[in-house]
DNA sequence: GGAGTTTACGAATGTCGTAACTATC
DNA sequence: GATAGTTACGACATTCGTAAACTCC
């Protein structure tokens, strides 16, 4: 599991559509793809149900997303603080 | 910033040596140091102080272990919760 | 000289983008 | 045939481990 999987995982859950996810995230779709499938495959658990308009989120994808979203606030926090600690002088 | 970095990152501040945190993380001392330093480049902060006798916290770092150990909770908490998902059948 | 950390370098792994393939309407 | 996702493949980047170097007592 990496940050990357876990920013396209919310984009795809957001977007429900690669293609849109990827152009959001500056990336080629087959990358997006890809790293969606390794995390469903280290985590054991299909995410997304695939249709033939696009990806909708499975029970784990919901569970997921939750905690998804918590994981890259607590970076963006761990960097905020780092900022502030930089420009306290 | 990668879940890698700010593994060893924890372990170093938690055993201030990076020896033995490579030992705890069963990988080679160069990973870690590498790491770490290159955690501090994209931080643009110092995280550890270098001592002849291993390594300490910086103020930035203390800021940091907390984010830090947040991030970590949050991703146990993720795997946690889709092992359960996954088994509630 | 010992304890600790960092740099050098070649090997292995991973990720990306383009292009081709599959499937559904 | 158009839309959406995936697989193949070669190129690029990252990471690792071993070995050598540096630094402070």
């Amino acid at each position: 599991m990496s940050l990357a999987q876990i920013e396209y995982f919310v984009a795809v859950a957001q977007e429900g559509h690669v293609g849109r996810a990827a152009r959001g995230l500056r990336v080629a779709q087959p990358a997006v793809s890809r790293q969606i499938r390794r995390l469903e495959d280290e985590l054991g658990a299909a995410l997304f149900v695939r249709t033939p308009r696009g990806m909708q989120l499975s029970d784990a994808g919901h569970v997921f997303l939750a905690h998804a979203r918590a994981i890259l606030t607590s970076v963006r926090d761990a960097r905020d603080a780092l900022r502030r600690e930089r420009s306290r002088t």
